[in-house]
DNA sequence: TAGATTGTTAATCGATTAACAATC
DNA sequence: TAGATTGTTAATCGATTAACAATC
Protein backbone atom coordinates (compact mmCIF):
# COMPACT_ATOMS: atom_id res chain seq x y z
CA UNK A 1 0.00 0.00 0.00
CA UNK A 2 1.59 2.89 -1.65
CA UNK A 3 -0.69 5.52 -0.03
CA UNK A 4 -0.71 4.11 3.53
CA UNK A 5 2.70 5.93 4.51
CA UNK A 6 1.24 9.10 3.45
CA UNK A 7 -1.70 9.63 6.20
CA UNK A 8 -1.06 12.11 8.90
CA UNK A 9 -0.34 10.89 12.27
CA UNK A 10 -3.40 13.25 13.07
CA UNK A 11 -5.61 11.29 11.37
CA UNK A 12 -4.27 7.62 12.22
CA UNK A 13 -4.74 8.60 15.89
CA UNK A 14 -8.68 9.44 15.00
CA UNK A 15 -9.17 6.13 13.55
CA UNK A 16 -9.46 3.82 16.56
CA UNK A 17 -12.02 6.98 17.96
CA UNK A 18 -13.83 6.35 15.24
CA UNK A 19 -13.98 2.75 15.31
CA UNK A 20 -14.91 2.31 18.47
CA UNK A 21 -18.35 5.16 17.63
CA UNK A 22 -19.15 3.11 14.92
CA UNK A 23 -19.29 -0.15 16.81
CA UNK A 24 -21.43 1.77 19.54
CA UNK A 25 -23.92 2.80 17.04
CA UNK A 26 -23.79 -0.73 15.52
CA UNK A 27 -24.86 -2.15 19.40
CA UNK A 28 -27.54 0.57 19.32
CA UNK A 29 -28.55 -0.59 15.72
CA UNK A 30 -28.51 2.70 13.89
CA UNK A 31 -27.87 1.69 10.17
CA UNK A 32 -27.05 4.94 8.26
CA UNK A 33 -25.75 8.47 9.90
CA UNK A 34 -24.59 11.31 8.37
CA UNK A 35 -21.25 13.09 8.90
CA UNK A 36 -23.12 15.77 10.41
CA UNK A 37 -24.70 13.45 13.10
CA UNK A 38 -21.28 11.54 13.82
CA UNK A 39 -19.72 14.92 14.29
CA UNK A 40 -22.24 16.09 16.90
CA UNK A 41 -22.04 13.02 18.86
CA UNK A 42 -17.88 12.72 18.38
CA UNK A 43 -17.63 16.37 19.22
CA UNK A 44 -15.98 16.84 16.01
CA UNK A 45 -16.35 18.74 13.00
CA UNK A 46 -18.25 17.00 9.56
CA UNK A 47 -16.10 18.46 7.65
CA UNK A 48 -13.03 16.81 9.71
CA UNK A 49 -15.25 13.33 9.60
CA UNK A 50 -15.24 13.78 5.47
CA UNK A 51 -11.58 14.84 4.92
CA UNK A 52 -10.51 12.03 7.30
CA UNK A 53 -12.87 9.35 5.70
CA UNK A 54 -11.44 10.30 2.29
CA UNK A 55 -8.05 9.54 3.25
CA UNK A 56 -8.98 6.21 2.78
CA UNK A 57 -11.33 6.47 0.11
CA UNK A 58 -15.22 7.18 -0.73
CA UNK A 59 -17.41 5.34 1.88
CA UNK A 60 -20.09 7.25 1.86
CA UNK A 61 -23.30 8.09 -0.39
CA UNK A 62 -24.07 11.81 -1.52
CA UNK A 63 -27.86 12.41 0.06
CA UNK A 64 -27.37 9.39 1.88
CA UNK A 65 -24.73 9.39 4.60
CA UNK A 66 -22.43 6.59 5.63
CA UNK A 67 -23.77 3.05 6.23
CA UNK A 68 -22.37 1.94 9.99
CA UNK A 69 -21.61 -1.63 9.64
CA UNK A 70 -19.87 -0.96 6.45
CA UNK A 71 -17.87 1.94 7.96
CA UNK A 72 -16.91 0.10 11.01
CA UNK A 73 -15.94 -2.71 9.19
CA UNK A 74 -14.03 -0.59 6.02
CA UNK A 75 -12.23 1.16 9.10
CA UNK A 76 -11.51 -2.21 10.85
CA UNK A 77 -9.57 -3.55 7.76
CA UNK A 78 -7.82 -0.20 7.54
CA UNK A 79 -6.44 -0.59 11.14
CA UNK A 80 -6.04 -4.30 11.11
CA UNK A 81 -8.02 -5.39 13.06
CA UNK A 82 -8.54 -8.81 11.20
CA UNK A 83 -4.98 -9.43 11.23
CA UNK A 84 -3.27 -11.81 13.67
CA UNK A 85 0.19 -9.93 14.36
CA UNK A 86 2.32 -12.43 17.60
CA UNK A 87 2.73 -9.94 20.79
CA UNK A 88 4.87 -10.66 23.61
CA UNK A 89 4.92 -9.00 26.99
CA UNK A 90 8.45 -8.45 28.56
CA UNK A 91 7.97 -7.94 32.35
CA UNK A 92 5.09 -9.29 34.98
CA UNK A 93 5.28 -6.75 37.58
CA UNK A 94 1.65 -5.11 38.39
CA UNK A 95 1.70 -3.44 35.22
CA UNK A 96 2.43 -5.78 32.89
CA UNK A 97 0.01 -8.28 34.68
CA UNK A 98 -2.64 -5.54 33.92
CA UNK A 99 -2.25 -5.33 30.38
CA UNK A 100 -1.79 -8.78 30.22
CA UNK A 101 -5.49 -9.68 31.42
CA UNK A 102 -6.99 -6.32 30.75
CA UNK A 103 -6.33 -5.49 27.27
CA UNK A 104 -8.31 -7.14 24.38
CA UNK A 105 -5.76 -8.18 22.03
CA UNK A 106 -8.04 -10.59 19.63
CA UNK A 107 -10.36 -7.43 18.93
CA UNK A 108 -7.07 -5.29 18.35
CA UNK A 109 -5.50 -7.59 15.38
CA UNK A 110 -2.99 -8.97 18.15
CA UNK A 111 -2.57 -11.89 19.97
CA UNK A 112 -0.32 -12.32 23.35
CA UNK A 113 1.40 -15.49 22.80
CA UNK A 114 4.63 -15.03 25.58
CA UNK A 115 5.34 -13.76 28.51
CA UNK A 116 8.40 -13.37 30.18
CA UNK A 117 10.10 -12.13 33.24
CA UNK A 118 13.67 -11.80 34.90
CA UNK A 119 12.36 -13.23 38.18
CA UNK A 120 12.58 -16.89 38.87
CA UNK A 121 9.61 -16.39 41.35
CA UNK A 122 7.45 -15.57 38.85
CA UNK A 123 8.76 -17.81 35.84
CA UNK A 124 6.72 -20.77 35.60
CA UNK A 125 3.23 -18.81 37.09
CA UNK A 126 1.04 -17.69 34.65
CA UNK A 127 -1.32 -14.51 33.88
CA UNK A 128 -4.50 -14.69 31.56
CA UNK A 129 -3.29 -18.60 30.69
CA UNK A 130 0.07 -17.66 29.18
CA UNK A 131 3.14 -19.00 31.03
CA UNK A 132 5.80 -16.62 32.21
CA UNK A 133 8.79 -17.58 30.44
CA UNK A 134 12.60 -16.86 31.49
CA UNK A 135 14.36 -14.31 29.61
CA UNK A 136 16.92 -16.90 28.28
CA UNK A 137 14.35 -18.58 26.12
CA UNK A 138 13.60 -15.60 24.59
CA UNK A 139 15.80 -16.24 21.20
CA UNK A 140 14.48 -19.63 20.75
CA UNK A 141 10.97 -18.60 21.33
CA UNK A 142 11.16 -15.92 18.82
CA UNK A 143 12.81 -18.00 16.23
CA UNK A 144 10.02 -20.56 16.62
CA UNK A 145 6.54 -18.40 16.85
CA UNK A 146 8.06 -15.30 15.24
CA UNK A 147 6.28 -12.40 17.39
CA UNK A 148 6.19 -8.66 15.69
CA UNK A 149 5.21 -6.71 18.51
CA UNK A 150 6.54 -6.06 21.94
CA UNK A 151 5.16 -4.79 25.30
CA UNK A 152 7.70 -3.17 26.93
CA UNK A 153 6.73 -3.14 31.32
CA UNK A 154 10.18 -3.60 32.51
CA UNK A 155 11.84 -0.54 34.12
CA UNK A 156 13.74 2.18 32.11
CA UNK A 157 17.24 1.45 33.07
CA UNK A 158 16.80 -1.75 30.66
CA UNK A 159 14.48 -0.83 28.12
CA UNK A 160 17.04 0.27 25.28
CA UNK A 161 18.96 -2.69 25.76
CA UNK A 162 16.39 -4.99 25.45
CA UNK A 163 14.41 -3.27 22.70
CA UNK A 164 17.92 -3.31 20.73
CA UNK A 165 18.05 -7.34 21.49
CA UNK A 166 14.35 -7.88 20.37
CA UNK A 167 14.88 -6.08 17.34
CA UNK A 168 17.88 -8.32 16.74
CA UNK A 169 15.40 -11.11 16.72
CA UNK A 170 12.76 -10.02 14.52
CA UNK A 171 10.42 -7.86 16.36
CA UNK A 172 9.08 -4.48 14.47
CA UNK A 173 7.08 -2.95 16.48
CA UNK A 174 7.28 -1.83 20.35
CA UNK A 175 4.70 -0.73 22.73
CA UNK A 176 6.94 0.37 25.39
CA UNK A 177 5.20 1.61 28.84
CA UNK A 178 8.92 1.71 30.61
CA UNK A 179 9.41 5.63 31.94
CA UNK A 180 12.16 5.83 28.97
CA UNK A 181 11.35 7.46 25.75
CA UNK A 182 12.37 4.77 23.08
CA UNK A 183 13.70 5.22 20.06
CA UNK A 184 15.21 2.70 17.48
CA UNK A 185 17.89 3.29 15.02
CA UNK A 186 17.04 0.27 12.60
CA UNK A 187 14.60 1.47 9.69
CA UNK A 188 10.85 -0.25 9.89
CA UNK A 189 10.73 -0.42 13.35
CA UNK A 190 7.68 1.24 15.05
CA UNK A 191 7.36 2.28 18.37
CA UNK A 192 4.45 3.88 20.78
CA UNK A 193 5.70 5.01 24.15
CA UNK A 194 2.85 5.16 26.52
CA UNK A 195 3.90 7.30 29.24
CA UNK A 196 0.96 7.23 31.70
CA UNK A 197 2.97 9.61 34.40
CA UNK A 198 2.75 12.33 31.62
CA UNK A 199 -0.82 12.11 30.98
CA UNK A 200 -1.28 12.86 34.64
CA UNK A 201 0.56 15.49 35.01
CA UNK A 202 -1.01 17.47 32.00
CA UNK A 203 -4.42 16.35 33.86
CA UNK A 204 -3.26 17.82 37.04
CA UNK A 205 -1.69 20.99 35.22
CA UNK A 206 -5.04 21.61 34.12
CA UNK A 207 -6.64 21.15 37.18
CA UNK A 208 -4.30 23.47 38.69
CA UNK A 209 -4.75 25.69 36.30
CA UNK A 210 -8.85 25.76 35.83
CA UNK B 1 -3.31 32.32 36.26
CA UNK B 2 -4.85 34.66 33.74
CA UNK B 3 -2.42 33.62 31.10
CA UNK B 4 -2.63 29.62 31.63
CA UNK B 5 -5.64 29.81 30.06
CA UNK B 6 -3.97 30.06 27.24
CA UNK B 7 -1.39 28.08 26.58
CA UNK B 8 -1.39 25.63 24.03
CA UNK B 9 -2.16 22.06 24.62
CA UNK B 10 0.34 21.61 22.14
CA UNK B 11 2.57 22.83 24.73
CA UNK B 12 1.42 21.87 27.68
CA UNK B 13 1.83 18.13 26.29
CA UNK B 14 5.06 18.44 26.02
CA UNK B 15 6.11 19.72 29.37
CA UNK B 16 6.11 16.52 31.57
CA UNK B 17 8.49 15.29 28.58
CA UNK B 18 10.99 18.19 29.24
CA UNK B 19 10.72 17.64 32.84
CA UNK B 20 11.42 13.91 32.33
CA UNK B 21 14.37 14.92 30.17
CA UNK B 22 15.92 17.62 32.27
CA UNK B 23 15.40 14.96 35.30
CA UNK B 24 17.83 12.80 33.75
CA UNK B 25 20.31 15.64 32.86
CA UNK B 26 20.34 16.59 36.40
CA UNK B 27 21.11 12.73 37.08
CA UNK B 28 23.46 13.08 35.09
CA UNK B 29 24.90 16.03 36.40
CA UNK B 30 24.52 17.99 33.24
CA UNK B 31 24.91 21.85 35.15
CA UNK B 32 23.68 23.59 31.80
CA UNK B 33 22.32 22.65 28.17
CA UNK B 34 21.43 25.05 25.29
CA UNK B 35 18.09 24.67 23.16
CA UNK B 36 20.68 22.63 20.57
CA UNK B 37 21.78 20.12 22.84
CA UNK B 38 18.13 19.66 25.06
CA UNK B 39 16.62 19.63 21.05
CA UNK B 40 19.35 17.10 19.56
CA UNK B 41 18.56 14.41 22.94
CA UNK B 42 14.58 15.08 22.69
CA UNK B 43 14.41 14.97 18.47
CA UNK B 44 12.76 17.94 18.21
CA UNK B 45 14.34 21.58 16.89
CA UNK B 46 15.68 23.84 19.17
CA UNK B 47 13.39 27.10 18.09
CA UNK B 48 10.50 25.02 19.44
CA UNK B 49 11.76 24.17 22.91
CA UNK B 50 12.91 28.01 23.05
CA UNK B 51 9.44 28.63 21.99
CA UNK B 52 7.69 26.41 24.10
CA UNK B 53 9.77 27.93 27.41
CA UNK B 54 8.74 31.24 26.45
CA UNK B 55 5.16 30.56 26.67
CA UNK B 56 6.21 30.81 30.52
CA UNK B 57 8.79 33.07 30.30
CA UNK B 58 12.80 33.53 29.99
CA UNK B 59 14.25 30.63 31.67
CA UNK B 60 17.24 30.97 29.78
CA UNK B 61 20.44 33.53 29.63
CA UNK B 62 21.93 34.41 26.20
CA UNK B 63 24.97 32.98 25.56
CA UNK B 64 24.76 30.53 28.18
CA UNK B 65 21.98 28.54 27.79
CA UNK B 66 19.59 27.09 30.53
CA UNK B 67 20.10 25.80 33.89
CA UNK B 68 19.25 22.18 34.01
CA UNK B 69 18.43 22.86 37.87
CA UNK B 70 16.45 25.88 37.86
CA UNK B 71 14.71 24.60 34.02
CA UNK B 72 13.78 21.49 35.62
CA UNK B 73 12.26 23.05 38.80
CA UNK B 74 10.69 25.58 37.02
CA UNK B 75 8.63 22.88 34.70
CA UNK B 76 7.89 20.99 37.72
CA UNK B 77 6.41 24.01 39.50
CA UNK B 78 4.29 25.25 36.52
CA UNK B 79 3.12 21.29 36.11
CA UNK B 80 2.51 21.62 39.92
CA UNK B 81 4.71 18.63 41.16
CA UNK B 82 4.69 20.42 44.29
CA UNK B 83 1.04 20.41 44.80
CA UNK B 84 -1.09 17.74 46.89
CA UNK B 85 -4.25 16.90 45.16
CA UNK B 86 -6.00 14.07 46.30
CA UNK B 87 -6.88 11.24 44.18
CA UNK B 88 -9.48 8.72 44.34
CA UNK B 89 -9.40 5.30 42.47
CA UNK B 90 -12.44 3.90 41.47
CA UNK B 91 -12.78 0.16 40.77
CA UNK B 92 -10.20 -1.86 41.97
CA UNK B 93 -9.17 -4.64 39.42
CA UNK B 94 -6.77 -5.83 37.72
CA UNK B 95 -6.05 -2.16 35.79
CA UNK B 96 -7.15 -0.08 38.99
CA UNK B 97 -4.46 -2.13 41.01
CA UNK B 98 -1.44 -1.47 38.74
CA UNK B 99 -2.49 2.41 38.44
CA UNK B 100 -2.42 2.79 42.16
CA UNK B 101 0.63 0.67 42.82
CA UNK B 102 2.78 1.87 39.62
CA UNK B 103 2.03 5.16 39.61
CA UNK B 104 4.24 7.66 41.51
CA UNK B 105 1.51 10.27 42.44
CA UNK B 106 3.81 11.97 44.67
CA UNK B 107 5.88 12.54 41.95
CA UNK B 108 3.41 14.30 40.27
CA UNK B 109 1.39 16.87 43.19
CA UNK B 110 -0.98 14.12 43.62
CA UNK B 111 -1.39 11.75 46.52
CA UNK B 112 -3.96 8.62 46.25
CA UNK B 113 -6.19 8.90 49.21
CA UNK B 114 -9.13 6.48 48.40
CA UNK B 115 -9.74 3.15 46.74
CA UNK B 116 -13.62 2.11 45.95
CA UNK B 117 -14.59 -0.93 44.19
CA UNK B 118 -18.24 -2.64 44.83
CA UNK B 119 -17.08 -5.68 44.83
CA UNK B 120 -17.79 -6.38 48.77
CA UNK B 121 -15.20 -8.93 48.24
CA UNK B 122 -12.42 -6.74 47.99
CA UNK B 123 -13.57 -4.07 49.94
CA UNK B 124 -11.54 -4.22 53.31
CA UNK B 125 -8.78 -5.77 51.37
CA UNK B 126 -6.34 -2.84 50.47
CA UNK B 127 -3.91 -2.13 47.71
CA UNK B 128 -0.78 -0.33 48.25
CA UNK B 129 -0.92 0.19 51.90
CA UNK B 130 -4.90 1.73 50.69
CA UNK B 131 -7.94 -0.21 52.31
CA UNK B 132 -10.97 -0.82 49.42
CA UNK B 133 -13.62 0.94 50.66
CA UNK B 134 -17.33 0.49 49.26
CA UNK B 135 -18.98 2.95 47.35
CA UNK B 136 -21.40 3.64 49.30
CA UNK B 137 -18.76 5.15 51.97
CA UNK B 138 -17.97 8.15 48.76
CA UNK B 139 -20.38 10.77 49.44
CA UNK B 140 -18.79 10.60 53.27
CA UNK B 141 -15.35 10.03 52.42
CA UNK B 142 -15.37 12.94 50.18
CA UNK B 143 -17.29 15.39 52.17
CA UNK B 144 -14.22 14.67 54.74
CA UNK B 145 -10.99 13.90 52.54
CA UNK B 146 -12.41 16.52 49.50
CA UNK B 147 -10.41 14.72 46.84
CA UNK B 148 -10.05 16.92 43.46
CA UNK B 149 -9.34 14.02 41.13
CA UNK B 150 -11.02 10.16 40.57
CA UNK B 151 -9.24 7.81 38.69
CA UNK B 152 -11.79 5.71 36.99
CA UNK B 153 -10.79 2.28 36.11
CA UNK B 154 -14.40 1.03 35.70
CA UNK B 155 -16.38 -0.36 33.09
CA UNK B 156 -17.89 1.72 30.19
CA UNK B 157 -21.47 1.47 30.91
CA UNK B 158 -21.49 2.85 34.49
CA UNK B 159 -18.53 5.50 33.75
CA UNK B 160 -20.93 8.64 32.70
CA UNK B 161 -23.38 7.95 35.94
CA UNK B 162 -20.88 7.75 38.28
CA UNK B 163 -18.56 10.80 36.46
CA UNK B 164 -21.85 13.02 37.06
CA UNK B 165 -21.96 11.67 40.54
CA UNK B 166 -18.35 12.58 41.44
CA UNK B 167 -19.13 16.22 40.10
CA UNK B 168 -21.64 16.32 42.17
CA UNK B 169 -19.16 15.36 45.65
CA UNK B 170 -16.53 17.86 44.25
CA UNK B 171 -14.66 16.18 42.09
CA UNK B 172 -12.93 18.86 39.59
CA UNK B 173 -10.76 16.03 37.11
CA UNK B 174 -10.94 12.72 35.77
CA UNK B 175 -8.06 10.07 34.27
CA UNK B 176 -10.43 7.90 32.92
CA UNK B 177 -9.43 4.56 32.27
CA UNK B 178 -12.72 3.46 31.08
CA UNK B 179 -13.37 2.19 27.05
CA UNK B 180 -15.52 5.38 27.27
CA UNK B 181 -15.09 8.94 25.98
CA UNK B 182 -16.59 10.87 29.12
CA UNK B 183 -17.55 14.18 28.67
CA UNK B 184 -19.08 16.83 31.44
CA UNK B 185 -21.24 19.46 30.66
CA UNK B 186 -19.82 20.92 33.73
CA UNK B 187 -17.94 23.52 33.72
CA UNK B 188 -14.41 23.55 34.88
CA UNK B 189 -13.28 19.98 35.17
CA UNK B 190 -11.17 18.69 33.40
CA UNK B 191 -11.29 15.51 32.11
CA UNK B 192 -8.20 13.25 30.24
CA UNK B 193 -9.36 10.14 28.37
CA UNK B 194 -6.99 7.31 28.74
CA UNK B 195 -7.18 5.02 25.57
CA UNK B 196 -4.99 1.99 25.85
CA UNK B 197 -6.40 0.24 23.47
CA UNK B 198 -6.42 3.28 20.75
CA UNK B 199 -2.73 3.09 21.47
CA UNK B 200 -2.24 -0.55 20.59
CA UNK B 201 -4.62 0.09 17.47
CA UNK B 202 -2.48 3.04 15.44
CA UNK B 203 0.66 1.12 16.73
CA UNK B 204 -0.81 -2.50 14.58
CA UNK B 205 -1.93 0.35 12.16
CA UNK B 206 1.35 1.34 11.43
CA UNK B 207 3.30 -2.36 11.79
CA UNK B 208 0.69 -3.31 9.36
CA UNK B 209 1.36 -0.57 6.88
CA UNK B 210 5.65 -0.46 7.20
C1' DT C 1 35.52 42.50 23.37
C1' DA C 2 34.05 38.36 20.63
C1' DG C 3 31.35 34.30 20.69
C1' DA C 4 27.41 32.04 21.92
C1' DT C 5 22.79 31.57 22.58
C1' DT C 6 18.60 33.37 23.94
C1' DG C 7 13.93 35.70 23.20
C1' DT C 8 11.00 37.08 19.68
C1' DT C 9 9.33 38.29 15.22
C1' DA C 10 8.49 36.70 10.58
C1' DA C 11 7.94 32.84 7.24
C1' DT C 12 6.47 28.34 6.35
C1' DC C 13 4.09 24.44 6.80
C1' DG C 14 0.31 21.44 7.96
C1' DA C 15 -4.17 20.68 9.81
C1' DT C 16 -8.81 22.16 10.29
C1' DT C 17 -12.84 24.36 8.66
C1' DA C 18 -15.83 26.29 5.18
C1' DA C 19 -17.93 26.17 0.82
C1' DC C 20 -19.97 24.13 -3.00
C1' DA C 21 -20.37 21.39 -7.13
C1' DA C 22 -21.32 16.52 -7.88
C1' DT C 23 -24.57 13.00 -7.27
C1' DC C 24 -27.35 9.69 -4.96
C1' DT D 1 -37.48 15.78 -9.60
C1' DA D 2 -36.14 17.95 -5.12
C1' DG D 3 -33.62 17.33 -0.97
C1' DA D 4 -29.85 15.71 1.32
C1' DT D 5 -25.29 14.82 1.93
C1' DT D 6 -21.07 13.45 0.14
C1' DG D 7 -16.30 14.24 -1.93
C1' DT D 8 -13.21 17.75 -2.82
C1' DT D 9 -11.30 22.24 -3.51
C1' DA D 10 -10.34 26.64 -1.41
C1' DA D 11 -9.82 29.56 2.81
C1' DT D 12 -8.51 29.88 7.43
C1' DC D 13 -6.30 28.93 11.36
C1' DG D 14 -2.71 27.33 14.36
C1' DA D 15 1.62 25.21 15.10
C1' DT D 16 6.31 24.67 13.76
C1' DT D 17 10.48 26.35 11.88
C1' DA D 18 13.69 29.89 10.45
C1' DA D 19 15.96 34.12 11.11
C1' DC D 20 18.05 37.61 13.62
C1' DA D 21 18.51 41.43 16.80
C1' DA D 22 19.29 41.63 21.77
C1' DT D 23 22.35 40.52 25.30
C1' DC D 24 24.91 37.75 28.48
Amino acid sequence: MAKSNSISSSVIKRLPRYYRFLGQLLKEDVVRISSQELAKRMKLTASQIRQDLNCFGGFGQQGYGYNVSDLHEEIGKILGVDKNVGAILIGAGNLGKAIATHINFGTRGCELIGIFDADEKLVGTSVGGIAIRSPLELESFCAKEKPQLAILCIPKTSTQEIADKLVNLGIKGFWNYSHYDLSIEHENIVVENVHLGDSLLTLTYRLNNL
